[in-house]
DNA sequence: GCGAAGATGACGGATTCATGACGGCTGTCA
DNA sequence: TGACAGCCGTCATGAATCCGTCATCTTCGC
C-alpha cells in the first residue's frame, strides 16, 4: 500500500481539568496526533457534530454531566471510538463505561505511550471499514478503481496491465504533479530495482496506447521534459 | 467468522495454567461465552486453524514461545479479536502486546465482569464488519442465498460444492473488488493454509463450469491477472 | 543544425493462468 | 464393513500475455 499523503489521525480530548488537558495534548502531539479540546459534555458534543475525531478521550468526571451519559448520548448519533480517561480504577466503573459504549477505559495516572498505543489499537481495527470509499481517483474522462482494479471511461473497461495500472495510479495519486522516472521507478517498481530507468518511457507509451484519445499527441498523460510525467485533467 | 448467527460467541483461551483457565473457563462460561482451551502457542495456532474463535484471550507467558510473538502469528494470517490476558502490568509490555497486534491487554488478577465487558465492547466494534455479509447477494442473474446455503439462476438451484459455494460469497461479498489468492485462501480455506495457491484457480474454474453461460470466455467471474479474481455483474 | 531526451516498434524470456487428468479422502448407502 | 460416488488438492502441460531490453527514429531546446 502506498503511505502517501497520511494525515495525522484527530484526537477530541473531554476533561474539565485545563492542567490535565494541557500535559495530555503535549504528549499526544508529540505523538503526532492532531488535538482538539473540550471542557465539558456540552462542548463535547457540539465539537463532535462541528468535526468529528478520528477518536474521542472522554474523562468521567466533568461538571455538567457524567461520562457515562456523554458517551451514551455520542452512541446515540455516532460510532467513533471512544476512549474512557479517568482516575476511578473501580471494576464497576469500567464495566458501566463499557457498558455505555466505550471501546477501551484505561485509568489515570496514564503513560502516554500506552494510551498511543491503545488509540493505534482502535484505530487499526476501525480504520479498514472507513477506508471502505475513498479509493475512487478521477482524472479527465478516466474513473480509477483502485481496489477493485479497473479503470473505466464512459463506463467501458479499459484492460490494463498490472504495471499500467499502477503506474496509472500513482501518476493520478500525484494530483498533476510531475513525478521523475525514479519517484516513479520506486514506487510502482520497487526500491530495488535496478534496471534501466528508460523502462518507464516504454510503459508511459503503452499507458498512451490505452487511455489516450489520440497517442501520438497526449493530453492528459503529458511530457515534462527533463523531469518526468505527469497526469492532468 | 460467525456462520451462526444467535448462537453464543466462542473465545480461545490460551494459558499454560490448568487452574487458570479453569477459573475463567467457568467465569466465561458463566457470562455466556463457549470457551475453547489451549496450553502452549503451538496449540493455539493449530485451535485457530480448526475452528476459528471470535475471540482470543492470550497470556503472555507460554512454555513454547512468548504471547508476543504468538499474536504476530496469528495477525499473520488473521484478523481475529485478540485480548492479551497477563500478569504483566508493566507500560511497556502493554505497549509490546497493542503493537504485535493485540486489540486489548488486561492484567491479572481480573474480574470477570470487567474482562466480559472488554469481550462485549470489542465484539460490538467487529461483529458490524463481519455482519456486512448481507444474506441474499445478487451478482447478475444470480442469487445466492448466504445462510441457505444455495445458489439460484432463474428460480433454478445451482449445484455447487462447499468449497465452491464459499468461495463464491466471498467474492460477491467483496462488491467488484479484486480478491488476491491469498485473500481467497485465509478467508475460504481458512487460516494457516500452506498449500499451493493454485487451488485458487482450480475452483475458480470449477466455478466457472456451473455460473458461467460461456465458461471459457467468462463474463462474470473475471480474472485480474497478476491480481486475482473478482465477481462483477 | 546539433546534441540530448524521448518515442516507437520489435523480440525473446519469464510470468501467469487455463485446462484436463489423477489419486486420495470422506461420507453414504446397502 | 465394503463398495461407491463425489469432492478436493496436486500436478503437468500448453497457451496467453506481460515485461524488460535494445536499436532506431523523432522531437525539442539551444
Amino acid at each position: 500500500m502506498s503511505d502517501t499523503g497520511r494525515v495525522a489521525h484527530s484526537l477530541l480530548l473531554v476533561d474539565d481539568e485545563p492542567r490535565i488537558r494541557r500535559v495530555l495534548r503535549l504528549a499526544l502531539e508529540d505523538e503526532g496526533y492532531q488535538v482538539a479540546e473540550a471542557a465539558n459534555g456540552y462542548d463535547a458534543l457540539a465539537a463532535l457534530r462541528r468535526e468529528p475525531p478520528d477518536v474521542v478521550l472522554l474523562d468521567l468526571m466533568l461538571p455538567d454531566r457524567d461520562g457515562f451519559t456523554v458517551c451514551r448520548e455520542i452512541r446515540r448519533a455516532s460510532d467513533v471510538p471512544v476512549i474512557m480517561v479517568t482516575a476511578r480504577t473501580d471494576s464497576h466503573d469500567v464495566v458501566a463505561g463499557l457498558e455505555a459504549g466505550a471501546d477501551d477505559y484505561v485509568t489515570k495516572p496514564l503513560v502516554a505511550k500506552e494510551l498511543s498505543a491503545r488509540i493505534r489499537a482502535l484505530l487499526r481495527r476501525v480504520e479498514p471499514a472507513n477506508a471502505r470509499q475513498a479509493d475512487l481517483l478521477e482524472v479527465g474522462d478516466l474513473r480509477i478503481d483502485v481496489p477493485g482494479g479497473e479503470v473505466t471511461r464512459d463506463g467501458e473497461a479499459l484492460p490494463l496491465t498490472r504495471t499500467e495500472f499502477k503506474l496509472l495510479a500513482e501518476l493520478a495519486g500525484g494530483e498533476g504533479k510531475v513525478l521523475s522516472r525514479e519517484q516513479l521507478l520506486s514506487k510502482v517498481w520497487g526500491y530495488g530495482y535496478f534496471g534501466d530507468s528508460r523502462i518507464v518511457d516504454v510503459h508511459i507509451r503503452r499507458l498512451r496506447l490505452k487511455i489516450e484519445r489520440d497517442p501520438a499527441s497526449p493530453k492528459h498523460l503529458v511530457t515534462a521534459r527533463g523531469l518526468g510525467y505527469r497526469l492532468v485533467s
